[in-house]
Parts: structure tokens; C-alpha cells; sequence
DNA sequence: GCTGAAATTATTTTT
DNA sequence: TAATTTCAGC
């Protein structure tokens, strides 16, 4: 912990001393001089670092130096001694990025900065608050927090209990309403009675009753909780409001467009000025005077309901509670940076709405326009402002960069979508050999089984890549039940823990024993813990699982001794081996098992971080992400939902076509509104691009199996003609060979409104034709695009204009380097992603393995080893 | 209680 | 297609 009790110690400003009373005075005072930090900051940049007082929306572009501004504020604030480290609120949606801003502020303060105790993700700084008012949420401090998995399992029992066929109503679903209605500020009173109804035949809300009833009982929150029940403290209890109000001075809150009605709800509760003035319970905002929009009617209305204004006449709620929150009390220091037109996550309950209504929400409040975008090229960035342009619900910006103009965006059409994989593996080797890095090339897709055909193309390729997202840490099985473990040893009451490693690993006590076990736990209203001890010493059980449960038994009560005398992280080793945890995954001979006892060693070594198990497990849910990558030189594959907030010089986009990109499922789903979602992530794809982007389209894709015939992505017809190449993959083939797509594409894009009459869709159609006859049957696509492209004749009539002679079945393309290969046929092989399998077929360096689970592949073979 | 075979169902996923 | 999940039979 550092210590800012003199704020001008920190700072490399170049006035030398000033007194913090004085502060805006001296800042003025500076301006022409300015602390070093200033010093490179563009003018509006500089504003919204030095426009302290009242509400600030920053909307900052991609690529304009938002995180940049956040810091540099808060150095500021620092600085000019308006408020010490603890008194800055600054919440982050990730801990990546809380992380990152933790760090970059170190840097700028020249120190560590432990000193920011409020700087973290919303959950995190929610559930440290709850923590410390536990009790007012019937939660003792030590709750669990939940994840997903928990919560659907717990779903389940409930809807067992009031026999729901979760056939028909699957605790999944009930899961996502539970979570949607959170997000949306409603506790159980306040769902409107018509989506709760909706729900198992109207039992939706008396199942999200008894859910947070149930939620209490075994002192756990899911991570809705950590916010609702936070805004449900505060309103409830005012005196406690003020003090969190009178504490934080400032606050600032990154990614704002990704809020969602809770967050935005605790957010204004907090930014609201300490006063007690009370108001006129039943409003939420004073009707504003030059304002008669009918537009925020319906969100009023929203606002009103989640923010309980109608609490004061049910039971349990005070007035106080309603007035306190209420309306016009002034509006402290609250800066909010965000960008609309990044607004991705709307199906997880983030309001764009957040963003666009913030002027309304917060009144006086000073909106600054980052649009200098430091990262990509004139064309990059022109196309990406074209595209987004399409949108209506926007604030409006237009991002401009005084970088040159660069390679133009391309777009290129390949026939299928093993086609589109075999053209991106040969441009990024291109790329490669004049010299970029593949830490400096990534592909996004809009949905991960996207990745599956690249990640196929790379291993033929030996092109080392790795994928970024997927199931983070935490939420891996094995990680999981390690937890479990843990939880059980520190909270023998976590039934939903206990009840997970009861039988992992298998020790012959399956859904009967834990069934007996819950009908006792109820009966005597006790854990499933305790009933497992009571029941151990009756004969209500086989004596097999009665001994195997008395074992557990015992296993836990003498870990829980060890607790006592024994470091945590050795405990976590001890359980792990006695359990024979451990154990479990050394026999398993899959292919993954050898990283999943990785993952474990991981786990005990980042407990080492905490003070003991209660602290590790308390933060474990909210802070454990995934594990940092390594740093070899290999091209990052992702979804571009994971990608937001990164770049690389060369960006590659495959898969823009209709259905897929945008996806149809959110065009059946929400409409426009999810039209336009869509665009945004194809903003999002486009702007993570500083050098080259590169757009592909499949004409053919496989969708569950099937093949079907694809049209060109609409969002590549609203792409501006002047700053994008079309270009041929390589092959030809996805047009079969009418050739006929040039500069033309896009000259009258303007006159067509439609899609249907635009040249990709009258391409597509006299494809479809074509395709018709060549029987579209199951894989005929795939066989027919590689006959085609093997043919030396197709190669020599339609080849390649950008490439050399034409290759053919990339395949063959590896030179066989005459070198015989180490491995013999017959041999048994291990390789780090498919597992155990058997050489059947050696072409030099290219091995074809018969994997034992993924079946037969083509292998570099230095990357696998003899098993 | 465990195992393999049939049935089911397919986005995106910050915490 | 393929991965997951449920179910019937041992």
C-alpha cells in the first residue's frame, strides 16, 4: 500500500508546490505549461482529463485513447489534490482492464498503485461492498459467489421440487430470465406480473422467490446479486448511501455503453451529491423542463419500476429509501467513457440506451468527442466510419486520422469455407515472410465454430496459432471441482459444492445416495454435509455407499483439522491427492488430461497470492480469468466479441455472409435493434485493424452438417467503393468461372437500397443455379471445390492475378523436403491437441495420424512426439 | 451405479 | 457434422 497522503509527491508536474484548496485555479493557471502527463494528450483528450466537476460523457472512438484519458484523469485528480487514492470509484467491466488500468497508472505515478483500493470491475467492487453489509442481505460475510453452473443446478432442484418438467422448461432458460431481470435492476416484487407469468406456466416468479430464498439459505449471491443487493442496501438504507456517496469524490466508469440497468441504476445512486433532500417519492427525474420527449417515456417507466419508486407502499421499504434516491439531487464527478457504436453486448442485458440518454440522465453534463484515431489507415478507418454509418441509433462521431492512406480493405469470395481457410493460411504466410510477426495477425470470427476449420488449416500448415476466450479458468471441470473441495472444507453448509464431488471421483454413490441425503437434509433442515454424517451411522444405505460416504466423511473432517495447522496452499495439494483427485486425471489417457492437471498445479500456485482460504475463496470467483498467454509468435484466433479492445497490424474477417454475418438468429431475435448490433461488431472487427483488414465470404458453408449456399454479407455492400479491393481467392472458384466481379461491384450501391438487387445477391443467385446442378448433397461442395482446384486446367483459365503459379491442395503445398521423417508408419504418437493416434500415412514432413478421439488428420510431424 | 447407445441441438459470453 | 445429454440395459 502506498500511501497519497501529499498528493504533489506523486506527480512530475513542473509547478512545483500548490496548495489543493486552489486546485482549478492552478490548473487554469498551467494550461500552457502543464504537468508532464498533460503533455501529449490532443486538445479534447486534455479536456476531458481536466473537466473535473460535474458529469463528463466521454465518447471516445476506437483507437482515440480512451484508456489513456481514464488515467491520465485520475493522475490528474491525484495531482491537483482533489481527492486521495481511496476516494476515486473507478469501475472496469473486466479485470483485464481494471488490470490494465492499475498498471498504466503505476506507470504514470512512477509507483504501485495499491493505493487505488476502488479501482476494479463492477462485481468485484459490488461484492466488496456487500461483503461489508452482508447482514442486511441475510448473507453472512463469507458468502459464496456463484457461477453459472451452480446457479443452473440449483435451478434445477427448485424446479424438481415443484415437479416442472424442466423438459419444457429447462433451468437454463429460467436461468437466463432470473439473470435478465437482474441485470435489469428487478428483485423478485418487481417483475411486472406478465414476464413473470411467462415462465412454467406462471410460476416464473415464485421460482425467482425461492431461488433467492434458497440463495440465503446456503449464504451464497450469484453475480447479479453483488450489484442488485448492493442498490437494494443502499435504498433501503440511506445513512449507509451517504456514507458511500460521501466517499467517493469521483468516479469513473469505463465501456460505459456495456452497462446494463442495474449498473446503471448503482452508478446513480452513488454519483448522486451526499444531500438528504428529500423529494416527491413515486419520480424518479423532476420533470424536466425543456424536455417534453415522449421517447424516455417508456424508459422512465423502467427506470421508475426497477428503482422501486413504487417500493414506499409495499412492505419492507421505508420512505426514506424512495426519497433518498430521488431525483434532482445534484450529480457529482461522475466521468463516463464509452463508445455507442462498440455497444456489443445487448443480448446480456447492456443498455445502448445507457450512453445515448446520458446528457438526460445526468443534466449539465459536458459531452466531449474523441475522433482522433491513432491506430489504422485512412482506408481502414474509412470504411469502418462508411459501415457504421448505416446505423440510426447513434450519437454520431466521425473518426479521422492523420496517418496515410494505406492498403485498401479487401474482400475476397471463396467458394467454401475450407477454401476461405486454406486463402487466410497462404496470405498470412505471405505476410510472414515479408517479415511481420503472427503475434501481429489475428482472425475474427462471429462465432467460434468458425474456428474450428482454421484451427484444422494451421496444424496441416504447422502455422503455430492460438485461440483467444473460450471457457475462461474458473469455469473449467477440473477447476471447478477443485473449488468444490475447497468450498466444502471451508463451508461444510455449500450444499451445491458438496453435492458436486460427492462422486468425482467415482466412488459408487450416485443420484439415489444424494437423493436419500437430500430428503433427509430437508427433513431435518440441516446441509447435505451433516445429513451425510447421520446418515452414515444408520443402515438406510447399501454398505458399499455407506462406506465410501463414511470415508468422505472422514476425509473432510480431518482436512478441516489440517485447516488449522497446516498452510492453505498445502491443504488445497493434500485434498487434491487424498481424494484421489489427482489420481483421476492421471489414469485418464485423453488428450487433455495432462493440461488439466496443468491447470490444477496453477490453481494451487495462485492461492499462494491470498492470505488464506477464506480470502482465496472469496475473490476467486470475480478475479480468476483466464491464464496469460505465452508469448511464442503465433496468430491469435478469436471471436470478435473477445476482440474488442485489441489490435494488430493485420486483421483477418471471414465468414461475411447473410445468416452468419449478421447472425440470423439476432435478426429473427431483435430486429433492427440487433441489425445494428451486428453492424457495430463489424465496426468492431474493422477498427482493431491498423495495417490491413481483410474481408472473406464463403459462397458455400456447412451449417450443422448440411451445406448450404451462402450470400454475400449486406455489410459488405455498405462499404464504400473507394477504399476496398475486391480480390479473387485464390482458385477462383467461387464463382465457377463467370469471372465477373471487378471494379463494378460496389459503382451503384448507391441506387440500390435493397440487397436484392445488389451485385452479390445476383451473383449469388446464378451460383446457386450452378450449384444445383453439380447435386448438393452432403460434403459435394467441399469434393467438387477440391476436384475443381486440383485440376491444373482450372488452375491455368481462372488462376490466381495476385499470386505466382498456382498451388494447388494445400495439401501438397508443404515442400517435401526429401528428409525422411522420424517416424515410421504404424508408429503411436501423442500431440498436444488431438491426443494419442497412430501414423498411417507419411508424406516427408507431413504425417497422416489416425487419432485415437479426433480422427484422422494431416500433422507436421514436429509437432507431435512418439507416445 | 455405471456404461455405451440413441437422441438432441446447435451464436456471441466482460463477471 | 459433432458434441453434449439423456436413457436403457447390464
Amino acid at each position: 500500500m502506498i500511501r497519497m497522503t501529499e498528493p504533489s509527491k506523486i506527480t512530475n508536474h513542473s509547478v512545483p508546490d500548490h496548495h489543493p484548496a486552489a486546485g482549478g485555479i492552478a490548473a487554469r493557471a498551467r494550461a500552457s505549461v502543464g504537468p508532464k502527463y498533460l503533455t501529449g494528450l490532443n486538445p479534447e483528450q486534455r479536456e476531458a482529463v481536466e473537466s473535473l466537476d460535474g458529469p463528463v460523457l466521454v465518447l471516445a472512438g476506437a483507437g482515440t485513447g480512451k484508456t489513456r484519458v481514464l488515467t491520465t484523469r485520475i493522475a490528474h485528480i491525484l495531482s491537483q489534490g482533489r481527492a486521495r487514492p481511496g476516494e476515486i470509484l473507478s469501475v472496469t467491466f473486466t479485470n483485464k482492464a481494471a488490470r490494465e488500468m492499475k498498471h498504466r497508472l503505476g506507470q504514470m505515478l512512477g509507483q504501485a498503485v495499491e493505493g487505488m483500493p476502488w479501482l476494479g470491475t463492477f462485481h468485484s467492487i459490488g461484492g466488496r461492498i456487500l461483503r461489508t453489509h452482508a447482514e442486511l442481505a441475510q448473507l453472512k460475510s463469507n458468502f459464496t459467489v456463484l457461477d453459472v453452473d451452480d446457479q443452473v443446478r440449483l435451478l434445477k432442484q427448485l424446479l424438481q421440487a415443484e415437479n416442472i418438467d424442466d423438459k419444457r422448461w429447462p433451468a437454463r432458460m429460467l436461468a437466463g430470465l432470473i439473470d435478465g431481470w437482474k441485470n435489469r435492476g428487478l428483485s423478485p416484487t418487481q417483475v411486472p406480473s406478465g414476464e413473470a407469468a411467462m415462465f412454467a406456466n406462471g410460476k416464473g416468479g415464485k421460482l425467482y422467490t425461492s431461488y433467492q430464498e434458497r440463495l440465503k439459505i446456503l449464504n451464497a449471491a450469484d453475480f447479479g446479486d453483488l450489484l442488485l443487493e448492493n442498490i437494494r442496501i443502499f435504498r433501503e438504507h440511506p445513512d449507509i448511501l451517504r456514507q458511500y456517496q460521501q466517499r467517493f469524490k469521483y468516479i469513473l466508469v469505463d465501456e460505459y455503453q456495456d452497462t446494463n440497468v442495474a449498473q446503471y441504476l448503482w452508478l446513480r445512486l452513488l454519483s448522486q451529491a451526499p444531500s438528504p433532500k428529500a423529494v416527491i417519492p413515486g419520480r424518479l427525474e423532476e420533470p424536466n423542463p425543456e424536455s417534453g420527449d415522449e421517447s424516455t417515456a417508456r424508459d422512465s417507466t423502467l427506470r421508475d419500476s426497477a428503482m422501486g419508486f413504487d417500493a414506499a407502499h409495499r412492505p419492507g421499504m421505508t420512505e426514506h429509501a424512495a426519497m433518498t434516491v430521488g431525483a434532482n439531487a445534484p450529480t457529482k464527478n461522475i466521468c463516463c467513457v464509452g463508445d455507442d457504436d462498440q455497444s456489443i453486448y445487448g443480448w446480456r442485458g447492456a443498455e445502448v440506451d445507457n450512453i445515448l440518454r446520458f446528457e438526460h440522465d445526468f443534466p449539465g453534463a459536458k459531452v466531449i468527442r474523441l475522433e482522433r484515431n491513432y491506430r489504422s489507415t485512412g482506408h481502414i478507418l474509412a470504411a469502418a466510419s462508411h459501415l457504421i454509418a448505416h446505423n440510426e441509433g447513434r450519437l454520431g462521431k466521425t473518426l479521422r486520422t492523420e496517418d496515410e492512406d494505406g492498403e485498401k480493405v479487401t474482400v475476397t469470395g471463396a467458394w467454401d469455407s475450407e477454401e476461405e481457410a486454406r486463402a487466410i493460411g497462404e496470405e498470412i504466410e505471405q505476410i510472414q515472410r515479408m517479415g511481420d510477426k503472427l503475434n501481429e495477425v489475428a482472425i475474427l470470427v462471429r462465432a467460434s465454430y468458425q474456428m474450428r476449420e482454421f484451427e484444422d488449416r494451421f496444424v496441416t500448415l504447422g502455422l503455430p496459432y492460438r485461440v483467444i476466450g473460450g471457457p475462461r479458468f474458473y469455469e473449467r471441470a477440473e477447476i471447478r471441482d477443485a473449488l468444490a473441495y475447497l468450498r466444502v472444507i471451508n463451508s461444510p453448509a455449500d450444499d451445491l459444492a458438496f453435492e458436486r464431488i460427492v462422486n468425482v471421483p467415482k466412488r459408487g454413490l450416485g443420484d439415489a445416495t444424494v437423493q436419500m441425503l437430500h430428503d433427509h437434509a430437508r427433513k431435518r433442515r440441516i446441509p447435505l454435509f451433516e445429513a451425510a454424517r447421520a446418515v452414515v451411522e444408520t443402515d438406510e444405505l447399501k454398505p458399499k455407499a455407506r462406506g465410501s460416504l463414511r470415508e468422505v466423511v472422514t476425509q473432510f473432517d480431518r482436512w478441516r483439522a489440517q485447516r488449522e495447522v497446516t498452510a492453505h496452499t498445502d491443504l488445497a495439494q493434500i485434498v487434491l491427492d487424498e481424494s484421489g483427485y489427482t489420481e483421476m486425471w492421471q489414469k485418464d489417457r485423453s488428450a487433455d488430461a495432462a493440461g488439466r492437471l496443468e491447470n490444477l498445479k496453477e490453481l494451487v500456485r495462485s492461492m499462494e497470492e491470498f492470505e488464506n482460504l477464506q480470502g482465496f475463496l472469496e475473490h476467486i470467483a470475480l478475479v480468476m480469468d483466464r491464464d496469460g498467454g505465452s508469448e511464442e509468435d503465433a496468430v491469435s484466433l478469436m471471436t470478435l466479441h473477445s476482440a474488442k479492445g485489441l489490435e494488430f497490424d493485420n486483421v483477418f474477417l471471414p465468414g461475411w455472409e447473410e445468416g452468419l454475418f449478421p447472425s440470423q438468429r439476432t435478426l429473427d431475435e431483435q430486429g433492427r435493434a440487433g441489425l445494428e448490433e451486428e453492424r457495430r461488431l463489424a465496426h468492431v472487427g474493422l477498427t482493431r485493424a491498423r495495417r490491413r483488414a481483410k474481408l472473406y465470404f464463403a459462397t458455400n458453408r456447412r451449417i450443422h452438417g448440411t451445406w448450404s449456399t451462402t450470400i454475400p454479407s449486406r455489410f459488405l455492400d455498405e462499404l464504400p467503393a473507394a477504399n476496398v479491393e475486391i480480390t479473387e481467392s485464390k482458385g477462383g472458384s467461387a464463382w465457377g468461372g463467370t469471372g465477373g466481379y471487378g471494379a463494378s461491384r460496389f459503382d451503384d450501391m448507391e441506387a440500390f437500397g435493397s440487397s436484392y438487387t445488389t451485385p452479390g445477391w445476383q451473383r449469388a443467385q446464378a451460383n446457386r443455379n450452378r450449384g444445383q446442378g453439380g447435386g448438393g448433397g452432403r460434403g459435394s461442395f467441399a469434393e467438387e471445390a477440391s476436384s475443381f482446384s486440383s485440376s491444373p486446367d482450372f488452375g491455368g483459365s481462372f488462376g490466381s492475378r495476385r499470386r505466382g503459379p498456382m498451388t494447388i491442395e494445400g495439401e501438397l503445398v508443404a515442400k517435401s523436403t526429401g528428409t525422411t521423417s522420424e517416424f515410421a508408419l504404424g508408429d503411436r504418437v501423442f500431440h498436444q491437441k488431438f491426443g494419442y493416434g497412430r501414423v498411417v500415412k507419411i508424406d516427408g514432413n507431413k504425417l497422416t495420424i489416425a487419432f485415437d478421439k479426433a480422427g484422422e488428420k494431416k500433422v507436421v510431424d514436429s509437432f507431435v512426439q512418439r507416445a
